[in-house]
RNA sequence: GGGGACGUAGCUCAGUUGGUCAGAGCGCUGCCCUGUCACGGCAGAGGUCGCGGGUUCGAGCCCCGUCGUCCCCGCCA
């Protein structure tokens, strides 16, 4: 068929965007065509744009070109309707449509475009199928729901910007080729033209650079980065990511969670939803302890200590580890499974770090009926709640785990935590639909209103339709490699101890805690920062605490050990992730829906179709020759 | 690197114990229809059951391998 120009027709409104009020006003709308409903002699469109949808008429007795087009027009061609708005009968009036009331009753309409048949329509809700999804992502973003994340994902982008503008941050750019940093995550590498054989790294995060603009005199930095990780994907993580980096110069921790309270409350506030501040706190132990995990999810109960339900001879009999922790995790309204239902669920529980779990609670009740009964009580388990029995398991004993430093957890015991905690948020994620408590709907954001939020962490069911952030606070400073047996830091070598146990960084490093501190919520770490070393006599007390030479120092961080000399004030910050923050808004299940062109779990770009080979001349250029090991 | 789920028409799926099992709905194409809005009616097209091998008289179904997508562990502080 022949397509028409546009002209000098000139667009005069979005179709989503027209009202009764605008009855008897001539207009000019351009976009999609979502739907056609053909009644011979009479035609409709549903014409769509970013702003919504509105039907357009195509009336043979008005207009027989405009009717003729419109017999020729597909889903998805890309049209102009010319003519006027006119109140619909009341008969005809469409109550679930936003611009039901009227209608445009064409008298031209120009194809601006035809389409291929495309192998689903924007017209439906989203279709299971993520790969065909994201081969042909300008299709799917489309989508009523995807333009909605996009708008959104602006809209708490813009807040943050002017949140953080207003609190006397600069938006200051880093590079991106640039020199690895120390995250701790592989590299992408960039190789260099000019200079043979060496390459330039994208950068983990701008850590070092917003550093030195500390020591630059900003005094306050942010900057929406763009970070690179080449490591293997999760449903919230994605190799390249944006953070909401900042750093501030003289702070104490509670200046750094002051501002991102208020540029949190701000970005949520742009998504309609009242974040109360300030965030609650919790020990990096209590949140293993309670939940087990450092991103806890308040959403529903956490973890109960069980283990006076239990006598040393019921134990002994279970083949449980008496000395490790024996916790209860409770789902609610799971209702009673199956056998069968509760074996498919096993392959959740991650058996490797000498946990087991006792999920038959009929079986356990035979034997011992008093701990079974016991354990529910102290679970506060309702009839339909569900409970699994999480404890250490001797037989998966490993000897050198045991290592035990006063005050702290031992990796045994936080084997079993984590163990917990996971099989608690993957069956969680299971039984959703089940309990309830994952559901943003319109509801949540006017429950999130209602409740003021739930600041009380004990993930009460009433409280648990919101949104929960709360801060990590007190990690260790160093971690045992038992490999090794040496201690290694358990962040970037610039986070600061706490002051007050610096004395103890040789004599006793299991008890020296470090300054930083994670925000999660909901069960995803949303950002991770802290109190930065600013004088070198402690750099070097680091370094050498970690067994790290001035050499190897040097080598590694020799442009920044040169700055941190030249005037550096004491300064930390913090990184939030952007896709995170947007993905829990838009009640999103994983990042790709609020990324534009996401990569695959296998790091492939199915739209563009990258990674790709490259020709010999550009291998050439870079000095470069591949050599794949078969 | 490891574990798990999935893969049948463009999409969503059904397919029992290996034996009329190549199926449905939606979509698409053609014709008809002046008040639909998930329009309706009639007719029609569309399949290497992801791919390769094996077992069998016979495989969508069983076995082995492989590829792809997703989720998790490792990894990513």
């Amino acid at each position: 068929m022949s397509l028409d120009f546009l002209g000098n027709l000139e667009r005069t409104h979005l179709c989503g965007t027209l009202r009764a009020a605008d009855a008897g006003k001539p207009v000019v709308v351009m976009g999609w065509v979502n739907r056609r409903r053909d009644h011979g002699n009479l035609i409709f469109l549903d014409l769509r744009d970013r702003s919504g949808i509105c039907q357009v008429v195509l009336d043979r007795e008005l207009t027989p070109e405009g009717h003729v087009r419109g017999e020729q027009v597909r889903p998805e061609y890309v049209v102009a309707a010319v003519g006027k708005v006119r109140l619909r009968a009341a008969d005809a009036i469409n109550p679930k449509m936003e611009t039901g009331e009227i209608e445009i009753e064409a008298t031209e309409l120009r194809v601006l475009n035809d389409a291929r048949l495309a192998p689903f329509s924007p017209a439906e809700d989203a279709i299971q199928n993520e790969e065909v999804r994201l081969k042909y992502r300008y299709v799917d973003m489309r989508r009523a729901e995807m333009q909605r994340n996009f708008r959104l994902r602006h809209e708490i982008t813009r807040a943050i910007r002017e949140s953080l503008s207003k609190q006397g941050f600069l938006e200051i750019e880093t590079p991106i080729l640039t020199k690895s940093t120390p995250e701790g995550a592989r590299d992408f590498l960039v190789p260099s033209r000019v200079h043979a054989g060496e390459f330039y790294a994208l950068p983990q995060s701008p850590q070092i650079f917003k550093q030195i603009l500390m020591i630059s005199g900003f005094d306050r930095y942010f900057q929406i980065a763009r970070c690179f990780r080449d490591e293997d994907q999760r449903a919230d993580r994605q190799l390249e990511f944006t953070q909401v980096d900042l750093e501030m110069s003289f702070p104490r921790r509670e200046h750094v969670f002051g501002v991102v309270e208020k540029f949190l409350s701000a970005a949520f506030a742009a998504a309609g939803v009242a974040l109360p501040t300030p965030f609650p706190r919790m020990t990096y132990d209590e949140s293993m302890r309670r939940f087990g995990s450092d991103k806890p999810d308040l959403r529903l109960p956490g973890l109960t200590d069980v283990r006076p339900a239990f006598t040393n001879d019921a134990l002994a009999t279970l083949q449980i580890d008496p000395a490790l922790p024996v916790v209860a995790l409770r789902i609610p309204g799971v209702g009673e499974l199956s056998r069968k239902e509760r074996e498919d669920n096993h392959p959740l529980f991650d058996q490797k770090k000498g946990a087991k779990f006792i999920d038959d609670f009929k079986r356990l009740a035979k034997s011992f009926p008093e701990s079974a009964a016991k354990v529910r009580e102290l679970t506060s388990a309702a009839e339909a709640d569900f409970v699994i029995v999480v404890a250490g398991d001797p037989a998966h004993h490993i000897k050198a785990s045991d290592t035990k430093f006063e005050g702290r957890l031992s990796e045994r015991e936080i084997n079993v935590y984590a163990a917990a905690g996971n099989f608690r948020t993957e069956l969680a994620k299971k039984y959703a639909d089940r309990h309830g408590a994952f559901r943003v709907t319109e509801e949540t954001v006017e429950a999130a209103h209602a409740h003021g939020g739930a600041n009380a962490i004990d993930g009460a069911i009433d409280g648990s339709r919101a949104f929960h952030p709360i801060w990590i606070v007190d990690f260790p400073m160093f971690e045992y490699e038992l490999a090794s047996a040496k201690w290694v830091p358990a962040h970037h070598p610039f986070t600061a101890p706490y002051e007050a146990d610096m004395a103890n960084l040789v004599s006793d490093p299991a008890s020296v805690r470090a300054d930083c501190y994670d925000l999660a919520m909901n069960g995803l770490e949303l950002g991770s920062g802290s109190i930065r070393i600013h004088r070198k006599d402690v750099q070097q007390q680091i370094f050498a605490s970690l067994g790290i030479s001035d050499d190897e120092a040097r080598k590694r961080f020799g442009f920044f050990l040169d700055a941190l000399e030249y005037g550096t004030p004491p300064h930390g910050g913090i990184a939030l992730g952007l896709d995170r923050i947007v993905m829990l808004l838009a009640g999103a299940p994983n990042m790709r829906e609020v990324v534009a062109f996401p990569k695959t779990a296998k790091a492939i770009d199915l739209m563009a179709e990258a990674p790709t080979t490259v020709t010999e001349q550009q291998l050439r250029e870079l000095h470069l020759r591949v050599a794949l090991k078969s």
